[in-house]
DNA sequence: CACATTTGCATCGCACACGATTTAATTTTG
DNA sequence: CAAAATTAAATCGTGTGCGATGCAAATGTG
């Protein structure tokens, strides 16, 4: 490969993660918007519902998000009246988190969702066992990626 | 598995492709900042490279992006120019976008750029195959997910 | 050739992402 | 115990993404 082709779009890794992160959202849209929520918003109930309570910073170590993204957001869930915000006793800088009823009853609306995703992507072209094994890959770069910030900004 | 594990974070294959998406956008930047440039921005340097001149539409369809997305992106890389617009002769509604002396300059300081990311994430546990694999199944999803929009507002 | 439709680009509004900074509360340390 | 350092959220500014809409140029139709 001439040296110049490793600039080709076709060539590069990045862009079909890139492209293929933003089409999911974009299929997702429709069944959140039912509901009223956005990707991310979503995956902040996920995390709500598998721990019921979580301080801003715990939610952010799960979805590898900073709190200047989440707390707007999260405030923008609570005006919707999906969660609250409570400010700890122990602690007074923390805001722990946690849902209402109504954040609570859209869990089983949300429950098809992922696989019906997942259901339209398989096809004879698509494996599941090809799925698994990126979901496999993904997961180990996410390792690689999230630590050592400091090696990101030489080695990267 | 229980119905309830399907929405555990850990089960959801779409979240390790948003993270990671995130996370190379991250990775790229200490590269791109030395250019004053972002990763979108980047994105549309690569397309440019390898065809001298685009109209915007044709830039939005390589990188999968709109033209609400891309008009202030190519207004912003012209500031600073990197590039050139023309409204066509032909057709004066499109614009077409061709980069500058010094938009096609820094194709040399991008080259190593994919190469090393790719090396930082190559290990042990990450061979360049399963990243071959990876792109793979990610540009038949493309393909699925960006066809027929009408089937992902009915079917995801 | 008038008029409706389509097309290419742009603007607007909203919701992320995220680096940098700020504020307040807690912890560490001399 | 008081000053310094750390920590948890929040705020600010910039740059995407994208649905909805606007507008002007080009095309299609009777």
């Amino acid at each position: 490969m001439k040296k110049q082709d490793q600039l080709k779009l076709e060539q590069q890794i990045c862009f079909p993660i890139y492209s293929v992160s933003r089409l999911i959202t974009k299929a997702y849209k429709p069944h959140l918007e039912k509901m009223g929520l956005t990707y991310p918003q979503y995956l902040v109930l996920l995390v709500l519902w598998e721990h019921k309570e979580l301080s801003v910073n715990q939610i952010g170590e799960k979805l590898l998000l900073n709190t200047n993204t989440l707390s707007p957001l999260i405030k923008r869930m609570e005006k919707i009246n999906l969660l609250q915000r409570n400010r700890s006793e122990k602690d007074e800088r923390t805001v722990m988190v946690s849902l209402t009823e109504k954040g609570l009853s859209y869990q089983s609306e949300a429950m098809p969702v992922p696989e019906k995703l997942l259901q339209s992507l398989l096809s004879e072209e698509v494996q599941l066992g090809e799925v698994m094994l990126l979901k496999d890959t993904l997961d180990k770069w996410i390792t690689i990626l999230s630590k050592k910030p400091e090696n990101q900004a030489n080695n990267l």
